[in-house]
DNA sequence: TGTTAGCACTCATTCCCATCGAGTGCTAAT
DNA sequence: ATTAGCACTCGATGGGAATGAGTGCTAACA
């Protein structure tokens, strides 16, 4: 037991594991055994827990407790378990059918999702939207609501739609509007939204700006309708981890919902996710923030063509059904990519 | 003391109801008098306070706790103080301030106000975004997405956005979709979505239209883009109510978390209030939703000229400063108003 | 050498019970 | 009408004692 890590031994880690997935309570020796095909005895079974808790894979809340595993072992679990197990029927069933059902308001898909992610999960749901910056430009529209105010509408190839209210010093007419949209449309085609803002302020020091207010009022409102914006996440089923006996206490609670309105933390979390294609998941303290110890993160990422779009995933207790909600997750994603999949 | 409302057992009701809105804790009657500036011994209190709940002003936990205000309290208390106070110079100077910050997205807007009603208030802030359908159209446009897809953009008078994919069974050229925009245009324009909605209907039976493909598909595109839709409810700051000693058992909790996520029930709670124009007050039980046991609910309209948009308000305990929340709320809706105004 | 039975030990949980004290209601005096 | 006095109620607090789940260790066994 050199190395300590035996078929054994990691099947009895595996059933604690697995044990106190759903039950959530510390797991003793005798309790193994029972659920344990093999016929052991809970002596020895205890020694091997024993070993375990040395190696870091099991920790006891006290001494007459059982066993409850420890981040290290949730890790060894989830990464030997990764590649296994592929997605219940009933659920892919369910995922298509939602995905389906979400046709409205493209930030709607969104909302759509997460809320599909926590009720099939049956934890929280998350949805970072796609940073509107990373798309590509496809049109802009300027129509007037009043003397001296215009709305700005900004479609993506990808649908999405971002619009914002700007005042002006003074009144410009509709037909100069349109053709401000014309300039604009123009020159900015193809563009990612990111670089549709560095050619704006380079077209803005040009010299046949120098001399056109019109194109140049025309760039100084784009730019007011770009500035800012993207980065919003859809949290979604808060309410079901109110079910966890983990959070029965008040003040561990209060901690969590307080993480979840803290959007920027998990925004920059997720957007660490865009760089690593495909399934990632942080157990416990993984995601280096405190304001997460107890839970884990599930994520994967939705792409159109060959650019990244955003981030999915499931926020659960660490105590996490991983071997549900990995596949769900993924399933999710893919389904979500053919959603937003342009011709 | 016939009708048992002299102006000293008033006062005494005053004091409890105060006191009980700033401990959360039973009010005893030496407690009383060290609070009120009348000296009156605890026996003569007590007598007062006997009759009070007789009368089903107060509520005793148990024999030897102090006592409670009932719903019929705040709703006295609530009566008589509601246009006596004014607005807290901080809190509106901070209302402004926020106001004048959230000058994005249209809908973000409803966000922002929201979440400053929770952090003005410390309780939860509700803001239900116009209802699409009693807003004025003002113009529509085909966005061509790809050879089946199109983006249709609804844009109303008063500058909120409304978008929706829409699947197409056959191509439809970009120059096609320009003039389809222009014929709805011009036939919708100045009228309500509602409106917009008959007209349409009207129209698909119509001789005229018959013969026209064009036409026809016209409608029925913007039909598809007006389905459903609106009913939005911002909720914010529910961590707030977190650290509330009312809500400190769990199961108290959850049921609120519970009632927040079935936001139809709270829209048509909502949808009452736009009847009744100014502030309005539900305080416990008035509300008729048993998922709202416990919480009072402060809403104001907001308005755009003459036509009713929308509600926003707090939610907290019955418990709750009604004499600071009352004016935020008043206050906020105003702001509001003025916001939204288009000249 | 790995496995197992036996046993003493630990420690959270539960229940009981005595105490405490805040607050009441009632009665009688002012 | 007000108040002092007093017995009474009842939740809250705290200190054991009993309970029992589960452990670690030792010694016996295959």
């Amino acid at each position: 037991m050199q190395d300590g890590m035996n078929p054994r031994s990691r099947q009895i880690l595996e059933t604690i594991i697995e044990d106190y997935i759903s039950t959530a309570e510390p797991i003793g020796s005798s309790a193994i055994r029972s659920r344990h095909g093999l016929s052991l005895s809970p002596a020895t079974i205890r020694n091997v827990m024993a070993d375990l808790e040395e190696m870091g894979y099991l920790a006891s809340p006290h001494t007459s407790a059982g066993r409850v595993p420890t981040e290290k072992a949730y890790r060894l679990y989830v990464d030997s378990l990764l590649a296994v197990r592929g997605i219940d029927r009933v659920e892919r069933e369910e995922i298509r059918r939602r995905c389906s059902m979400a046709g409205k308001d493209v930030d709607g898909v969104f909302r759509e999702i997460s809320q599909m992610l926590s009720s099939v999960s049956h934890y929280m749901g998350i949805v970072a939207a796609p940073s509107f910056s990373s798309n590509v430009f496809r049109q802009m529209e300027f129509i007037r609501l009043g003397s001296r105010r215009i709305l700005a509408i900004l479609v993506s190839q990808s649908g999405s739609v971002q619009n914002r209210i700007i005042e002006l010093e003074q009144d410009i007419p509709a037909e100069e509007l349109l053709r401000m949209a014309n300039y604009l449309n123009s020159i900015l085609h193809g563009l990612t939204i990111s670089q549709v803002k560095g050619r704006i302020v380079k077209e803005m020091e040009s010299e046949r700006i120098r001399y056109d207010d019109l194109l140049a009022n025309a760039l100084r409102l784009s730019q007011q309708a770009l500035d800012d914006g993207d980065g919003e996440i859809f949290i979604e089923g808060q309410a079901n981890i109110l079910d966890l006996p983990e959070f029965a206490d008040v003040g561990k609670m209060k901690e969590i919902f307080r993480a979840m309105e803290q959007k920027s933390q998990l925004l920059s979390l997720l957007d660490s996710c865009l760089k690593a294609p495909g399934v990632n998941i942080f157990i416990g303290s993984e995601s280096h923030l405190n304001s997460m110890s107890g839970m884990s993160l599930i994520t994967s990422t939705y792409v159109s063509g060959k650019n990244t779009l955003g981030v999915l995933g499931v926020i659960g207790p660490t105590r996490m059904g991983y071997g549900k909600v990995i596949p769900i997750v993924d399933y999710t994603a893919r389904m979500l990519t053919r959603l937003l999949h342009v011709e």
